[in-house]
DNA sequence: CTGTTAGCGCATTCAT
DNA sequence: ATGAATGCGCTAACAG
């Protein structure tokens, strides 16, 4: 039932509660003792005309705007989106909202996207993933309460928020070991955001290091690299089969390539896990409905984006949150086949 | 290089220029007439102190806000991701810039999720799917640019945009039919969410008309009732077979039911498409990997965004614009073979 | 064309 | 505890 004609402000409800506007502010913000009987006629004027009261001039008076800024990449990634909603729900009965912005993975669109979350005078940043120069975060950091998802920076330790890449891609590597798998060929990827391909890299240097662990000698002839992409899975699988050296196990980097490299298998007639076990990682929706059902890890995605909005607060705050990296889940499913 | 200090204004340029402030306010915004010297040193002005409006001084002194709210359902989905990143695309370049929200399916949510957004003073709302009550709609509607995405609504009919259901899901029963199918199972979802609901009964309409078209006579022993996800597939399934009633095919009202559906026959032994035909609806990301490829619909995700935004900027502009559902795209792979 | 004058709606001193 | 007075930074009449 909103009041037909012009808005209600702030002296409208002075009025009706027959106090002052400052003390209606006051009660609406709790920033001061007020006379519990005024208190009540404030709140009841406030129920009585359904006041709104306006952002803008709360903002443009407090010099708080109330929100937080999210920078991401793109909508649409399994693990990327998983986090957006840990932030939505961390963010979730404060105060506070979120303003989303996307950086496309485009390091000009990024730094412009970032631009104009500051210039929104967001209270804090968050950013997922991306590829913004260390030396600008820090700069950014010095005004601005900063958290960074997704990202490992040597010279921000406390303002980052990841997953242990390394140690859940060694573990899974392991079990590929365990299963009596002895040539693992591996997806990467390279190419592209510097963000991501650090945790890809932490994923490889994590399978290279199982391998070593075990005194198997990684063969570069088992490598291939991709883009993240399905695609780039089909053809990953097709150059590592045209490559000739046997193997029977594959670790894609992501499910998405696996995903691809499962069609390629297919295609070929190979079978999963039978003739050679398939390993991701990332746990999408989708992969535990796969043909047969993905063996991966699981990336917290969610807790991650719930940590970094309660961190972001904590900044907000001027506290200091104590960041550790996330665990990561071993997920078994029946894409592992044991070997020999 | 953020000068050390204090935040510098339009008053700050407007001493450097040597002109008044509203003059200032006048070539920044394009809003009346001024003399090329003096624009040309305002200019000059804001790039050398790096000058940046205050936003929340702006849409207070102004009423406007230069953002759009967009309330969606659920982020992570693949059909209304497609949508937000439509959305943001054709408002990349305007000076108008997006506001999410999510109703997470919950009406009270959602509900409350239109007010902040209204209480964000937007300039127009993008409702995603949804199931806000129409009258409320109307209601809105009265006073703010407003237009519905993926939602068919009676009484406001030039505010909506979506996609011809029907018409898809009479093409892919058409087409299975062509390929000798008769006995077409199909799994549908009519539990929670009103909006979403309408679609996958529009697809269940088309479904049934195309094999009344046929001469065949639907058998309802061949309807069974998920909930979109992927897991409410395979129960269908298990539903299906379980029923005894032979069938061939299996229509499944989205993408995601039709992975689950897969999954379900992979585990009873039952080859697709040797044995049963599957189709989906949704073309989302992974549907080309599946095993095999899957015979689906494509929605226009991105094209529906994208005109969205157009819509809702011709909104705020005063004209109205045309809106025409989108049609769709049938996506012939290799989850269908003929029959008998 | 351009400078001057008022607000926009609220938070916050400052007095009381 | 509370009212009056100022100002946040900018836009929009209003004069000239």
């Amino acid at each position: 039932m909103s009041n037909g004609g012009k808005k209600i402000s702030i002296l409208d409800i002075a009025q009706v509660a027959n106090v002052s506007p400052s003390t209606v502010s006051r009660v609406l913000r709790g920033s001061a003792g007020v006379t519990p009987a005024k208190h009540a006629a404030v709140l009841q004027a406030v129920a009585a005309l359904d006041y709104r009261p306006n952002i803008f001039a709360q903002s443009l008076a407090s010099g708080q705007s109330m929100t937080i800024g999210v920078l991401t990449q793109n909508f649409g990634s399994a693990f990327y989106d998983g986090i957006l909603r840990g932030i939505l729900q961390g963010l979730d009965g404060t105060d506070y909202w979120p303003i989303f912005a996307d950086g496309r993975w485009q390091p000009q669109v990024e730094a412009q996207a970032l631009q104009l979350l500051l210039d929104r005078q967001v209270d804090g940043v968050i950013l997922v993933g991306g590829q913004i120069p260390e030396e600008r975060l820090r700069e950014v950091a010095a005004h601005t309460p900063l958290l960074v998802v997704g990202r490992e920076l040597s010279t921000l330790p406390d303002h980052c928020l990841y997953v242990k890449n390394f140690a859940a891609a060694y573990q899974l590597t392991r079990y590929l070991l365990d299963m009596g798998h002895r040539e693992i060929a591996t997806i990467t990827a390279s190419v592209g955001y510097e963000s991501t391909v650090n945790d890809v890299l932490k994923r490889h240097q994590g399978y290279l290091q199982a391998l070593d662990d075990a005194g198997i000698e990684p063969d570069p002839a088992l490598v291939v690299e991709g883009n993240l992409l399905q695609q780039s899975g089909v053809l990953a699988v097709e150059m590592l089969l045209s490559r000739g050296r046997p193997f029977s196990a594959i670790f894609a980097a992501n499910d998405n390539m696996a995903s691809g490299a499962r069609l390629a298998l297919f295609r070929r007639g190979i079978r999963v896990p039978e003739d050679v076990s398939l390993v991701g990682f990332d746990d999408q929706a989708t992969s535990a409905y796969m043909i047969p059902p993905l063996t991966t890890v699981r990336q917290p995605a969610i807790e991650l984006g719930h940590a970094a909005a309660q961190a972001i607060l904590a900044f907000i705050n001027g506290q200091t949150p104590t960041l550790t990296p996330f665990d990561t889940e071993l997920i078994i499913r029946e894409s592992v086949a044991r070997h020999r």
